[in-house]
DNA sequence: GTTAGCACTCTTTCAATGTGAGTGCCAATG
DNA sequence: CATTGGCACTCACATTGAAAGAGTGCTAAC
């Protein structure tokens, strides 16, 4: 366990290495942060904070860096505190309001805006989708065995996809598949209706049995293959972090955002029912990842299932990122419930 | 108008630069190109060219670089020359055809390849919605006056946008509304349609007439606001390129990606009707793109309207750019039809 | 337990220097 | 008269070495 001190010692040193991206020497917390002790005392508490994994030198003679165990420390002692948002909150709200293109423009522009608020990468999910209630779903025969399926989840989320099915089916046909099944998945969510529909949509559709099933497969499919949506937003601003001069380790991060797929499931994987996660560098399962750190905060609008999020350094401004997250998933939330 | 060496020298000059990234210098282009000329008249015909606004030198003792007029010069040359598709056009035939979930995946899809192939940022669009088919049109009462607006059109392209109408329709009415458009418009482009929508659709429902033109005016402006469709793709392997590793030239790039609308509009501009369109450096009217190239070839699938293209450096390899351009724009083709 | 002092290490910065690529110009050449 | 070899000059770039500065670890004194 940790004295009283050397707490105080690790929040200093996180804290300002947060601030100046410098590695923080002990000359400046003693100055700064623990006006009480000389340098020398807290020479000696860093040494033996670095030996017990808090800290590390990046050569002999330079200051402390902080590790991911010193910010997990850090940010469980943050959460306790109340954050207050930043001013412009208000402006943004305003501005999010403004937009009633639906669910997925205002997702793409709150993604943008969280990037462009902090200087790091705004992302924002839409998860669980096989749990979210479904409207409506049609077929449109685009011509030969090639059928468009469109699937309208609450809230005006459209999930569509060409699709083959095994025999030619007049848009007759379709159109009265597509109403049956509309109307036992109406609603409900995919996965409440999922087996209902293998098994009774089909009643006096014998002679297309297969196709019919089919067409159930590829719902089935459609709805796994998305089962998260994710929007990325403001990935350029993160350049004018000094984090990222490095070529190599912008590049990193470019082609972390460019598996979708991945990125969908992490987000997913990490996020919480309610309140605030955060991991930091190493606890990250994924090796990109491994020099980064995601803020995540679920707005907790009862079935939208909406996931804000911020991807940072390590050094990232843990404070502000969670008092803005907090905001902005609250203000969709009274955006989404309309 | 130039000597035939003074052409030699251009072209040299050009292509030594698109290959190597320095500055070609008159031994280089005397030893490479034009083995019967020394050096000393090299550089005489350097200055003259240089004069005439071919070249410029970044500072005094280096080689020359080409000005966007030499590039110009030399494009207008490679396009009079046959070119031959890369090897591994094949392989990219058979990985697009094995995508058969829609246009909007297959485009995402080159858009990426294009990049992956080129190290330049791949671009795909589909340009001139408004002169493409409709299949259907579809109101989904969504809560209160909001109304998912939902616009299928030829080969399974799906717009949509939420929409408010100034008064609460039931879904029947709306059902109703969706199929007398639908009626009207099928197999007529928006362009078409558009007037007499406004004019004969309301006859029969005065009672809600002003909430019918209302949506149609927001079919309308879904249309025009979305009238192209833009894929971007790879934009991370531009940074394995030398002409990149500056941080603010890539910041440049990736600020110009993230304008969509705008990216949209010059694509479209810039492309003709048929046939590969080059716009090099300063012959670009964006701020952002005097120091970028873009190439574009129209897929001349009928009416599907497809456009693939690069951006890349002012020194891209167009020969190669173009070759790939070219044949993909061909194979895209194929796919679209089907 | 805390602190001052000191030697030591390592990075960063700066100027000085040399090197090499490339030019422009001129006089000689065929 | 176009072409060429020669030569002085310019400029970027890499190398070096010295000095400065930040920070540490250790020890002895308080």
């Amino acid at each position: 366990m940790l004295t009283e001190r050397q707490l105080e010692v690790v929040f200093s040193v996180v804290y300002e290495y947060i601030q100046t991206g410098e590695p923080a020497g002990s000359r400046t917390i003693s100055k700064k942060y623990l006006r009480g002790c000389s340098p020398a005392t807290i020479r000696n508490e860093m040494a033996d904070l670095e030996e017990m994994g808090y800290f590390y030198q990046p050569h002999t003679s330079a200051g402390r860096q902080p590790t991911s165990k010193a910010y997990r420390l850090y940010v469980d002692a943050i959460m306790q505190r109340r954050r207050t948002a930043p001013a412009e909150t208000e402006k943004w709200k305003r501005e999010i309001g403004e937009r009633k293109q639906g669910i997925e423009s205002i997702l793409t522009y709150v993604s943008r805006l969280l990037g462009q608020a902090t200087n790091y990468v705004g992302v924002a999910a839409l998860s669980a989708l096989e749990e979210v209630q479904i409207q409506r779903v049609s077929f449109l025969r685009l011509g030969g065995n090639t059928v468009l399926l469109l699937i309208v989840l609450e809230g005006g989320l459209v999930h569509h996809s060409n699709i083959q099915l095994p025999c030619e089916l007049s848009q007759d046909m379709l159109d009265e598949l597509g109403r049956r099944i509309t109307t036992i998945a109406e609603g409900h969510s995919w996965s409440e209706v999922r087996d209902v529909l293998f098994r009774y949509v089909l009643d006096g559709l014998e002679r297309v049995w297969d196709t019919c099933r089919e067409a159930i497969v590829q719902m089935d499919a459609l709805l796994n293959r998305r089962s998260s949506r994710l929007f990325i937003g403001g990935a350029q601003h993160i350049l004018s972090l000094p984090d990222f001069q490095d070529i190599g380790k912008f590049q990193t991060v470019l082609s972390l955002l460019e598996q979708e797929q991945a990125l969908a499931e992490m987000v997913e994987r990490y996020s919480v029912k309610q309140g605030v996660s955060v991991t930091i560098g190493d606890e990250n399962t994924e090796e990109d990842m491994k020099q980064l750190s995601l803020v995540l905060v679920p707005a907790s609008g009862q079935s939208r299932r909406a996931i804000l999020g911020l991807i940072g350094p390590l050094r990232m401004d843990y404070e502000k990122s969670i008092a803005i997250l907090e905001t902005l998933a609250e203000d969709l939330d009274d955006m989404l419930v309309q």
